[in-house]
DNA sequence: GAACACTACGAAAACGTTTTCGTGTTGACA
DNA sequence: TGTCAACACGAAAACGTTTTCGTAGTGTTC
């Protein structure tokens, strides 16, 4: 086992002093050139790399980000990290990933660890039990200490940051909206509970929409899941006797298990009734029929936290700049589940 | 902006030496109970967190696994990761992941800047260039600096060190076996050209499947998918014309590809004709007909591997220990591309 | 009262860097 | 010959810890 190379061996090796070394690697002018090209030479031929803990704590900074997620085993949050990852590496940060799996105790833990040095800054999707609890003690005192921290998709109002989002209710609009354009008249929705702000902002976005076409509200088309687990059977319930022409699901799951109801209603789609979800994911792409989706383009809104979240990170006085909140815009993809 | 509490600042504040604050934290008996006391109340009063980066250097170890994976938006990988996740923050270790997305020198550069303190030891699935190019320096490299290697899922044969793998040999032959045990006589393969690891042993396991069973091998039934982006078409044009009363195909994706042909030729999946695929994804579960699959039990995967590798860290004469193999049981998952 | 053992603490080195400042050696110049 | 600048380098501090060792001060023992 070959011990690591450092300032001080090359500079033992080579009869000269630390200072030396350290001011010849970096081409100092006081260095003459004969010893600088002798111990850069050195340097190379044993592969010397400087110590990135030993700079971290010299410079106060890990040229690291934290990134803590609700959950990984999630195409969505996989894009999103893709898009930090690439602009990370771009500008010479590497990423910590944590997951808080929803739980708010291990959000906050994550948070603690990396806080202690191992991350200059964090890019942050809140747990829905933090969301639920409503306790941000965690989020203020990173702040306090003078790191940045910048939100994405589910962020928390009150607390005063860079944000990245996604325009639920305009993204909603537009998908209920190319269902109008298609003739639809009798539109469904499958949302969530209102607590889930996505069900909630979603289910706003549906509602302009057909205020806007002024069309009549029917109560008795939308559904609000409650029960992830039980939504197959609720959602083919809730479609058995409403004769839509069309529905619009809040995610990719609700969409595919309307898809199979009207299935076994006999209804095909999209010739029967056309089906719309948010969130584009492998699901949409490879169903049958292919899924017509609204896409959150979790790349870019990776990379646009992790631009933000660096910007401040190399601005001196960012103290004193204000905090933005990005929103990326949604598109629609379109597929085989609406007729065109 | 609040400044870090640190050790220097507490014994200023209390006006003792910084040597009696770090003793009296971690209560030592050299302390009086009295400063102790005192000490700790202060720390507690304002949230003193030592510094990671200086505990690093110090102690020569950073508490933190590198993981380099190919991708990951891949939902496999995200179970790895999970996996990881898990057993590693159980034993107090966090987790850096990076993504080489696929390339050699991405790779390569990733393990380098890791290997200079940030990281005590590595988690690797290789790029598909590393293993194409057989250039394999930056693994030798780590082993030899004394920090442990895990390799997962796509490993090389030819680098000393811990591995975890799945027998895909096995799970395909289990896959045919479950075809045959079901009665299809004909049975079709779709696979990748042999150059792709995987795809090679997955074949043999078809093979060995058919031979144990004494059934003749027919090499028309046999396509090995060259360009995926052209899958669709070559399965479709595949599977016209051979009359099989079922498919293993090699991933959710051909699968997919082929109950689709089938549904084109008016055949129906399962009545007709049985489809099995190697991975088990979120597609799988969710696709109409979903899939028979064989399960690699990534989240395992993962956490074997960060076993093997923190035993190796916390091991001091680990040096001589030789070195494992860890094979990762492949199941069958039954669903509803398959008859019964 | 001398010798000794505790007790409770501080000084300093170490981890591997960077950087400021000081200094010995040259050569030029008056 | 004395002064001074330029050059090339080294010593040391600093980042925040832990740990070893040294040592005042106190109390015990014969």
């Amino acid at each position: 086992m070959k011990k690591r190379l450092t300032l001080k061996l090359i500079a033992k090796e080579l009869d000269v002093s630390i200072s030396t070394v350290s001011k010849a690697l970096r081409d100092s002018a006081e260095i003459s050139e004969d010893t600088r090209q002798k111990i850069k030479a050195f340097a190379k031929l044993y592969n010397y790399k400087p110590n990135n803990i030993a700079l971290s704590l010299k410079n106060r900074k890990s040229k690291t980000i934290g990134v803590i997620i609700p959950e990984i085993v999630h195409h969505y949050f996989t894009t999103v990290i893709s898009g930090i990852e690439q602009v990370a590496n771009e500008k010479g940060y590497h990423v910590i990933i944590c997951t808080s799996n929803n739980s708010f105790d291990k959000e906050v833990i994550n948070m603690e660890i990396l806080a202690n040095g191992s991350t200059d800054g964090f890019i942050l999707s809140v747990a829905k039990e933090t969301q639920q609890k409503g306790d941000y003690h965690h989020l203020t005192e990173v702040i306090e200490q003078g790191m940045p921290l910048v939100m994405f998709d589910r962020v928390i109002e009150e607390i005063n940051c860079d944000k990245v989002i996604i325009d639920d209710t305009l993204g909603a609009k537009k998908a209920v909206q190319h269902l109008i354009n298609l003739g639809c008249k009798k539109i469904g929705l499958i949302s969530t509970i209102d607590y889930v702000s996505v069900g909630k902002l979603r289910t706003q976005g549906y509602l302009e929409a057909l205020s806007e076409n002024n069309m009549e509200l029917n109560e008795s088309l939308i559904l609000k899941v409650d029960d992830f687990d039980e939504s197959e059977d609720e959602i083919s319930r809730f479609l058995s006797d409403k004769s839509m022409d069309a529905v619009f699901a809040v995610n990719e799951h609700f969409a595919i298990y309307a898809i199979k109801a009207f299935k076994e209603q006999g209804l095909d789609v999209p010739k029967d009734v056309s089906v719309i979800a948010f969130t584009d994911g492998e699901l949409s792409k490879r169903f049958i029929p292919s899924l017509t989706t609204i896409n959150q383009h979790g790349e870019e809104m990776g990379a646009q936290a992790a631009r933000l979240l660096i910007r401040k990170l190399e601005n001196d006085d960012s103290e004193d700049e204000p905090f933005e909140t990005i929103i990326i815009e949604t598109g629609l993809v379109e597929r085989n589940s609406t007729k065109r």
